[in-house]
RNA sequence: GGCCCGGUCGUCUAGUGGUUAGGAUGCCGCCCUUUCAAGGCGGAGGUCGCGGGUUCAAGUCCCGUCCGGGCUACCA
């Protein structure tokens, strides 16, 4: 049966159709809320949970709401709602209400919701009905009793010591003394709460195990327990989604939003993700903040989908899906009860395929303003106890900082570079080290390479006889791309130089290739990986290719 | 200690009583080829945590158990 109530401003379906599957009526629009606390730049964990909300709200056509949550004074970081910003614009997560984006259930820092009043005028509702009590224990009180609690293995927590039953009198004279004072929420007593989880189903739990929660700090401030449920009622939250480490605190919120007498949202609590060896994400696992894969060269898009698979799946085989794939596909059943594994192995494959399907002139912009944006220099450059990271690190800082200077040159040349590349990388930053040789007057040369291939007996003979081809009669003007630094009248086309490398080779009476195309190559790029050999010439072209082959002669 | 959640190849996962347990990534091999990639093909990798049931039949249902994780703040 669909009934309804109206609550605030928006309508919000009763238990029954919301226990039921965790789905809508039709007409019932979803309102999500992805609510951040500014107490350090959002990580991969708080984006997906963000991501998930997006795709939520995109399938059902609902709202997705951002709203900070700054109630924490202490931990407060400046700057880092600005993080939070710029992180969720990067992924394009959209917003059609909350934080910087306005509606009609702001304001949207719960800072300014305590300055409006609304936590006093809520709690008050509370206080009057007797669902909530002022408590008076001291820090040292409460650490006292915890001890207690430790000692004789009972269960810990505050289950309402003298100000749960406090006398008015009591109460009254406390708050004469001026003690500190806290507000907590009357957890009901030999009960049993259960709540519907949109993932688990039933989760229930003996009142008795389930302490009276804190709802207004002595600094007057609402905890994350009485803020969140507020808000989240006034803003006709219908899908509480958030990370499973709230599962525990569930029963709190499933009391406090029966005290009020307000209906319950449905409850959906998502695996999070987790390091390698099953823990929590944290630094020890690699970058865990969201705005270092930007710094790193990973694509938007590549991220997204990539951390959209962690904890749902669309059923069947599907994985590389556009933005409107996933949120068509994106709903409730396909989110997974467990916890998942950041891989970034497998990130770094997707973000190659992504690379790969960009057109030549996107993948020249991302490049570009990959380059340009610069954060690679200080997300390379960081200290690190690994030689070996190290080592790499300095290699892709060098090739970026060469990739930079050539950008700002002959800026076609460049993009040409890039897309002779596009097939062997994996992110972005790796076009540096891969486009470096194109740059440099005397690429650095590899010695192995050089011990295997610049060793043959026709080496100088070939390389003689290249530079002669090079700097003979142009057969036929200007090279595939028009360019030629130094002699901008001459250049080489792809078949000039394949038919070139290919003479040689028949004139040896070679039948493969091999012998006169690796010395080649090594010659020009001082490696023996990297484009095809004729295209690497052709964009080259001669003055560059006889100023590197003369050096060796 | 208490409460709660979870458990399919290393990893992400498909799977809703009958499948040789499928896909992806990573790894190995072959093909293609001027190298490296990419791509194509193939392989190794899972006693579905374990033990009992229920059933003609269980990864799928029930019970127990083990292991992992979370919470146990005037943090979120």
């Amino acid at each position: 049966m669909w009934t309804w109530s109206r609550t605030g401003s928006s309508l919000v379906p009763t238990e029954a159709v919301r226990n039921a599957t965790g789905t809508l009526h039709p007409f019932m629009s979803v309102r999500v809320r992805y609510a951040p606390s500014p107490t350090g730049s959002p990580h991969v964990g708080n984006i997906r949970d963000a991501l998930f909300k997006h795709y939520f709200a995109k399938h059902h056509g609902g709202v997705n709401i951002l709203r900070i949550e700054d109630t924490d004074r202490t931990r407060y970081i400046p700057g880092v709602e600005e993080e939070i910003v710029d992180s969720l614009n990067w992924l394009g997560i959209e917003f059609q209400e909350g934080f910087g984006v306005g509606g009609d259930h702001g304001p949207y820092r719960q800072s300014e919701r305590k300055e409006a009043g609304i936590y006093a005028r809520e709690i008050q509702k509370l206080l009057e009905s007797g669902h909530a009590y002022k408590a008076f224990d001291t820090s040292e009180e409460l650490a006292e009793m915890r001890e207690f609690q430790q000692i004789n293995k009972q269960p810990i927590g505050y289950y309402g010591g003298v100000w749960r039953d406090a006398t008015p009198a009591m109460v009254e004279q406390a708050e004469r003394e001026g003690k500190p004072m806290v507000i907590r929420l009357r957890i009901p007593r030999n009960d049993t709460i259960v709540i519907h989880d949109a993932i688990r189903g039933r989760i229930e739990w003996d009142s008795n195990t389930v302490d009276d929660p804190v709802l207004i700090k002595s600094d007057g401030m609402p905890t994350y327990h009485f803020a969140a449920m507020v808000d989240d009622h006034l803003m006709g939250i219908t899908h509480i989604m958030r990370g499973e480490e709230w599962i525990s605190s569930a029963p709190k919120h499933a009391v406090l939003f029966d005290a009020f007498g307000w209906e319950r949202p449905v409850f959906v609590h998502c695996p999070v993700i987790n390091g390698k060896d099953g823990k929590k994400l944290s630094k020890r696992h690699g970058d865990t903040k969201c705005l270092d894969y930007r710094a790193a060269g990973y694509l938007p898009r590549a991220l997204k989908n990539f951390i959209a698979l962690i904890g749902w799946a669309p059923g069947g085989d599907r994985e590389l899906m556009t933005d409107a794939e996933i949120a068509e596909a994106f709903d409730l059943d396909g989110l997974q009860p467990a916890p998942g594994v950041f891989d970034l192995e497998k990130l770094r494959w997707m973000n190659g395929w992504y690379i790969r399907s960009l057109e030549l002139e996107s993948l020249r912009s991302e490049v570009a303003a990959f380059v340009e944006r610069g954060e690679w220099r200080e997300y390379f450059g960081r200290p690190t106890d690994d030689p070996e990271l190290l080592k790499k690190n300095q290699a892709t800082l060098a090739g970026l900082e060469t990739l930079a200077l050539g950008l700002s040159g002959d800026r076609e040349y460049a993009g040409a570079a890039i897309a002779l590349e596009q097939e062997r990388v994996a992110t972005l930053a790796d076009f540096g080290e891969a486009t470096a040789f194109f740059f440099q007057d005397e690429p650095p040369m590899d010695e192995k390479a050089v011990a295997k291939w610049l060793t043959v007996p026709h080496a100088r003979d070939l390389f003689e006889s290249l530079i002669s081809f090079l700097e003979g009669p142009a057969p036929s003007g200007p090279g595939a791309d028009g360019h030629d630094g130094a002699c901008p009248s001459r250049g080489v086309k792809v078949e000039e130089c394949e038919a070139f490398i290919r003479g040689y080779g028949e004139k040896m009476g070679l039948e493969k290739m091999g012998p006169v195309v690796h010395p080649v190559r090594v010659a020009l790029t001082g490696k023996t990986v990297g484009p095809g050999l004729f295209e690497l010439m052709s964009l080259l072209g001669p003055s560059r290719m006889v100023r590197r082959l003369r050096r060796l002669l």
